[in-house]
RNA sequence: GCCGUCUUAGCUCAGUGGUAGAGCACUCGCUUCACACGCGAUAGGUCACAAGUUCAAAUCUUGUAGACGGCACCA
């Protein structure tokens, strides 16, 4: 069989996703075990306005890594996909397309119309990410895949809505929101970032007081909102003011008079000690004028501009424009004061930038107290699990312990539509229908609340709207749903007999193994799933929460358009490969920033063309065999064969130490520790020195060598495979001897069977007989501790140490590759007999001509000479040696030892440490000091013997 | 203001009480019959700084400096 020369991944990377989408093996109905444990993951949905970003890479790689080690180890397996609606953000691209196309505003073509072009565009892009996680290589099963609107997902939604609703949790009231005149609607507080101005001004402002001569000074960054001042509030134990208070303000530019009044928010040693108070443009002043019970006047609509109520002057004037102004005529009256300069931090629209104005209007709320209290309940049994703990365990925790309402309306028309209904006379119907709205209002003609719901509630419904649940009727609900006082559990007892019936989705795969998303959205997010799963399912979301980092562009900086330091992963996987991507992502401790490197994943396109390689020379001598003993699996149990060679009883040791080793990485979701694992063990290992070790053999046709390095081939494919899933299904079809037999028991008698018919039924499409083996459903290698053999490893690692040595000598002597030399090795018995074993393998890989192995050394003036560990060796170099280089190089050597010893001698001649650290300790520094001792002696010796 | 993270070889990053690691780059040598996306051999670090705890600190504690993140406030 001849392979090209250099892996070409676009080749691998054409044909294999197509077949195992078409084949149901991302579907966990393949599996035939009716026991099998179930493994689920639902996908942080993407916006279905959204392109594949290095951050969806990462996060797509560590649960596909994830899914797919599970599924080869026989779990029932799902990773559900899905998409998220993003209200604004499709409702920002349609609002473009509209004004763009047909000079348009979505007011022109009306809501119903609006909402129909929203679909259309989601139909006709939507599809973006879907795509290109196809590329990814991600095992998502299709068939499941979800959208936050659609209709059964729309129906949870209001019944949540409905619920939260009855019982109180939700309401609709007038607070302080904040505003985004641009996109104009309301945003919740994590939707609001912060941007410092260096050039921000503090105004003064100087206000008569009637009846005096005196003026009072206000200060403000934000001056047109005077004209909303309904008070101005001093400290009551402030003395400068003690006379002003109950005194009466003709605010200028206005016709009013305002209070001033004292109040215990206003700190007396901070600007002038006395604050505007504007209860309808401050949450603070909110505050303020609730306790005093002042006018709430609003001065601004919705759009930024100044309103009627503002006076006629302003009234139409942008909100910066006001501001300008009414300084202007501040300081014309003679009652500015000053400006000052101030660095202020200003509230932005996470989206789209425009400062964020706090404004009093009438929203929807989730009162968060029970949520809250549901969700630190589970926090502190550490449910879910972060990854890494610190610092998102204590974050968490403590971002809900203070969390507050929830703003959930939005105004937009793009989401999920409040289901409230408002009759003639304003009263409020809440239901899951129009219909059952209108009963409950008595057949009234009823108005449907224009808002709809911040996508985040819809997302945080996530890990159990996507398996069914709806809150009605037909909700294919739980059976000991245990807090499920839900709708949807009530309603479930005609069903709740398991034993008679398949489990639904929601029983099987609630709740889900892990989440894995990045920490912006841990609040967003994280915390609603956590909470609303667990008050209308009774279940816990997911029981671990990966968090993984920024993936930052090469200056540093998180990527974004903006900065254009974006890596695009599409551009990387035509470059150097997806599954070189995906591996080189994996490598980036779990949770931690990185910055963007081509070199780092160049190391990974070359450790796919080094597994393409190697496979290509296992295979070399296959072609030319009439027959081959069937590979086996070098794990216990799954190899008849005895090794005889120390180099086998070496590499399946590694092999074995390796798979349990990886498996413990894994299951800690230490990615990076388990790439390392894998990278060092197949290069290392089994490329440098295992493979070269045997080659000489292999090439020679040896049946047992062949079979043998297949088999350790093949098991390192499978443990490769979750992180680099093409290559290692390409090489894993190219291999003898691989079959549909070597399928996890779970999915053994799938092929062509049952699974086609259940296939067939479950998702209606024309299920493709599945008559392929495929790695992906082949066994996961665990390793088995019974086959890590200590001494192969000790015996393997004196061999290596000898040829490294002797490699040593030749390059510090220089002397050419071409050259051969003897070499000479004296140790004591046992080793002479590990080093006569392998003679072969040390003449090759030293490039020797002779090996003499002995007690003592018996060597001409004229050696170089060595000492490892358990060995000493020579290597007489008759008119070779350059004996100023040899003395150069024993004494570096010596240095070394010696420096080594004199670090250990010290801490043994330290009483405290002799008597504190552990005996083992302490002995294991004896025994090294005297092995040092030995060494440098014998390094000596030979020094002397040099002049 | 509060909470937290980071600072390790030229670069990008692992490690986290017991002799400092990787990849890449660098130096030297190899057209060795799987791979130059390769092979072999070197070199390179008082683990930001200071103090403390400990027999032992890059690792724990405190402080300092620099980089950064989250939350709150911002008259």
């Amino acid at each position: 069989m001849e392979l090209a020369k250099a892996y070409e991944p676009k080749e691998a990377e054409k044909h294999h996703y197509k077949r195992w989408e078409e084949s149901g093996f991302f579907r966990p109905e393949i599996i035939q075990n009716a026991d099998a444990e179930p493994y689920s993951i639902v996908i942080p949905p993407p916006n279905v306005t959204g392109s594949l970003h290095m951050g969806h890479a990462l996060q797509h790689t560590i649960m596909d890594v994830l899914t797919r080690r599970k599924r080869m180890q026989g779990f029932r397996t799902l990773w559900l996909p899905g998409t998220d609606h993003a209200g604004i953000s499709v409702q920002r691209k349609v609002v473009e397309q509209l004004k763009k196309e047909e000079q348009k505003s979505p007011l022109d073509i009306g809501r119903e119309e609006f909402i129909a072009r929203c679909w259309k565009w989601k139909e006709q892009y939507g599809n973006t990410i879907t795509e290109q996680m196809r590329r990814e290589g991600a095992s998502v099963d299709w068939t499941r895949h979800r959208f936050t609107m659609d209709e059964r997902l729309s129906a949870a939604v209001r019944s949540v809505f409905v619920t939260l609703y009855e019982e109180g949790n939700i309401y609709r009231g007038l607070r302080i929101v904040n505003w985004c005149p641009k996109d104009k609607t309301v945003l919740s507080d994590l939707e609001v970032k912060e941007e410092t101005k260096k050039d921000g001004k503090l105004t003064y402002l100087k206000y008569p007081v009637i009846g005096t001569d005196a003026t009072i000074t206000v200060a403000t960054t934000r001056p047109e909102t005077m004209l909303g001042d309904t008070a101005v509030a001093v400290n009551g134990s402030d003395e400068r003011y003690k006379d002003l208070v109950g005194k009466t303000i003709a605010l200028p530019l206005t016709n009013r008079e305002i209070p001033i009044i004292a109040d215990e928010y206003v700190d007396a040693e901070f600007g002038t000690g006395a604050v505007k108070i504007t209860p309808a443009h401050d949450p603070n002043d909110y505050l303020v004028g609730e306790r005093h019970n002042l006018e709430q006047l609003l001065v601004m609509n919705m759009d930024g501009t100044m309103n009627a109520a503002a006076g006629a002057e302003f009234e139409g004037l942008d909100r910066f424009r006001a501001r300008e102004k009414v300084v202007e005529m501040f300081d014309e009256l003679g009652l500015l004061e000053k400006v000052d300069d101030y660095e202020i931090t200003l509230p932005v629209c996470e989206r789209c930038k425009t400062i964020v104005e706090p404004i009093l209007s009438e929203q929807w709320f989730v009162k968060m107290d029970e949520l809250r209290d549901l969700g630190l309940e589970l926090s502190r049994q550490n449910i879910p699990q972060f990854s890494p703990e610190v610092p998102h365990a204590k974050v968490y925790q403590t971002w809900l312990e203070n969390l507050k309402d929830w703003t959930i309306s939005r105004q937009l028309w793009w989401g999920h539509q409040i289901p409230a209904w408002y009759d003639d006379e304003g009263n409020v119907y809440v239901a899951r229908t129009e219909a059952e709205a209108k009963e409950k209002a008595g057949g009234k003609e009823l108005t449907q609340d224009n808002d709809v719901l911040d996508t985040w509630f819809s997302s945080g419904m996530w890990a159990f709207s996507t398996f069914g649940w709806t809150g009605c009727a037909d909700t294919p609900v739980r059976i000991a749903g245990s807090s499920g006082e839900t709708e949807g559990s009530r309603r479930s007892d005609a069903h709740a007999d398991k034993s008679v019936r398949t489990p639904t989705d929601l029983e099987t795969f609630l709740p889900t193994d892990v989440l894995v998303t990045g920490r912006d959205i841990i609040f967003l997010w994280v915390s609603r799933m956590m909470m609303l799963t667990k008050k209308f399912v009774g279940e816990t979301a997911f029981k671990d929460c990966v968090i993984t980092g920024t993936v930052l562009g090469k200056d540093g900086k998180p990527m974004s358009k903006s900065r254009n330091n974006g890596v695009d992963p599409i551009e990387m996987f035509d470059k150097f490969g997806v599954d070189a991507t995906r591996i080189y992502l994996s490598s980036i401790a779990t949770g931690a920033d990185v910055k963007w490197n081509d070199l780092g994943i160049e190391t990974y396109r070359n450790f796919a063309n080094k597994i393409w390689n190697a496979t290509r020379f296992s295979l070399m001598n296959v072609g030319t065999r009439a027959s081959l003993p069937a590979i086996e699996d070098p794990q216990a149990g799954k190899d008849a064969r005895v090794p005889t060679t120390l180099a086998d009883k070496w590499i399946i040791s590694r092999l074995n130490r390796t798979a349990l080793d990886l498996n413990r990485a894994l299951d800690k979701y230490e990615f990076h520790t388990a790439v390392s694992l894998l990278y060092h063990f197949f290069w290392d290992d089994f490329c440098d020195w295992y493979i070269e070790l045997r080659k000489d053999e292999i090439n020679a046709g040896d049946a047992e060598a062949t079979t043998r390095i297949l088999g350790i081939l093949e098991t390192a494919l499978r443990m490769l495979h979750p992180f680099m899933p093409y290559l290692t299904e390409e090489l894993w079809q190219k291999l003898p001897g691989t079959s549909a037999e070597m399928h996890n028991a779970a999915y053994k008698h799938t092929v062509g069977t049952q699974a086609s018919s259940l296939l067939e039924e479950k998702s209606g499409q024309d299920a493709r007989v599945p008559t392929d083996k495929t790695i992906m459903l082949a066994d996961f290698p665990l390793g088995d501790a019974g086959l890590i053999d200590e001494q192969a490893e000790r015996e393997m690692l004196a061999v290596i140490d000898v040829i490294k040595r002797v490699r040593n000598i030749r390059t510090e002597m220089q002397i050419s590759p071409s050259i051969k030399f003897d070499v000479h090795i004296a140790a004591d018995a046992g080793f002479q007999q590990v080093f006569r074993d392998n003679e072969a393998q040390i003449l090759k890989l030293a490039r020797a001509e002779k090996l003499v192995i002995s007690s003592e050394l018996d060597v001409p003036k004229a050696s170089a000479k060595t000492v490892t560990n358990d060995a000493v060796v020579a290597v007489p170099l008759e008119g070779l040696i350059d004996f100023d280089k040899e003395r150069e190089r024993l004494a570096t050597q010596i240095n070394k030892l010696a420096e080594e010893k004199t670090r250990l001698d010290a801490q043994l001649s330290n009483a405290n440490f002799v008597e504190k650290a552990p005996p083992e300790k302490v002995d294991g520094l004896r025994e090294r000091s005297a092995e040092l001792e030995h060494q440098i002696n014998t390094l000596n010796n030979n020094l002397e013997a040099l002049n």
